[in-house]
DNA sequence: CGCATTTGACCCGCGC
DNA sequence: GCGCGGGTCAAATGCG
């Protein structure tokens, strides 16, 4: 099962997102009403500058995903393979505040809102967490902060669960993976396999 | 023992 | 300028 969703515009254009959750165990008789979603969209997407957003619903998975892209982000950032940040996650402070001096752009981010229990959806890549915040006037704990374990690659997600509806994951994924989901495994056979995959093209 | 997670501290941007 | 909140670091701890 597989769903796909397209996401460009004039200045930036990515290839063909495709997310399968095929590992996430979703109640397909749940669903949120169509006020519940606009609503999460519009917080969404006021908290992220979304200039658009695409929205997909599989067959039998309730899921939604947002594309994003920040009016900052140029075709020559998504393009050049985040060169701009290959010092990103060095260790020291000093190369840290250099960075954030550096960083006037925003990486792509993709939202994900997931019907599932678990927090961790299994999209094939592997993530270290390196952060964790409780998020004010919630009940539910945190937001938990996870980058790829693969140390060329920076991307990062972000994981919370919705503060008016706990069964909802929010999953946020910031910039774009520069290798195949099962690279830092036995990658062989798995390429071919469904293992979904997010931004790899 | 090596790697992942936890967690308190810290930095920085932003709004007031 | 100050305080708050989001994001990250890194030492401590846990776990296989």
């Amino acid at each position: 099962m597989l769903s796909q969703g397209f996401f460009e515009d004039e200045e930036t254009c990515f290839s063909p997102f495709r997310a399968s959750m095929i590992s996430v165990p979703f109640d397909s008789n749940q669903t949120l009403s169509p006020s519940q979603h606009s609503k999460q969209e519009e917080d969404l997407t006021s908290q992220f500058g979304a200039s658009h957003s695409f929205t997909s619903q599989s067959s039998n998975a309730n899921y939604w995903a947002w594309g994003e892209v920040s009016g900052i982000i140029s075709n020559k950032i998504l393009g050049m393979t985040r060169d701009h940040d290959h010092h990103l996650g060095v260790s020291g402070m000093n190369k840290m505040k250099k960075l954030k001096s550096r960083r006037k752009v925003r990486e792509p981010r993709f939202c994900f809102k997931t019907m599932s229990d678990v927090d961790i959806l299994d999209d094939g890549y592997k993530w270290r967490k390196y952060g964790q915040k409780v998020v004010k006037n919630t009940q539910h704990p945190s937001r938990s902060y996870y980058r790829c374990t693969q140390d060329t690659c920076r991307v990062k997600k972000r994981v919370e669960r919705l503060v008016d509806d706990p069964r909802m994951v929010i999953t946020t994924y910031e910039g774009r993976h520069a290798h195949s989901p099962s690279q830092n495994e036995d990658d062989s056979e798995a390429n071919s396999s469904n293992v979904p995959n997010f931004f790899w093209l």
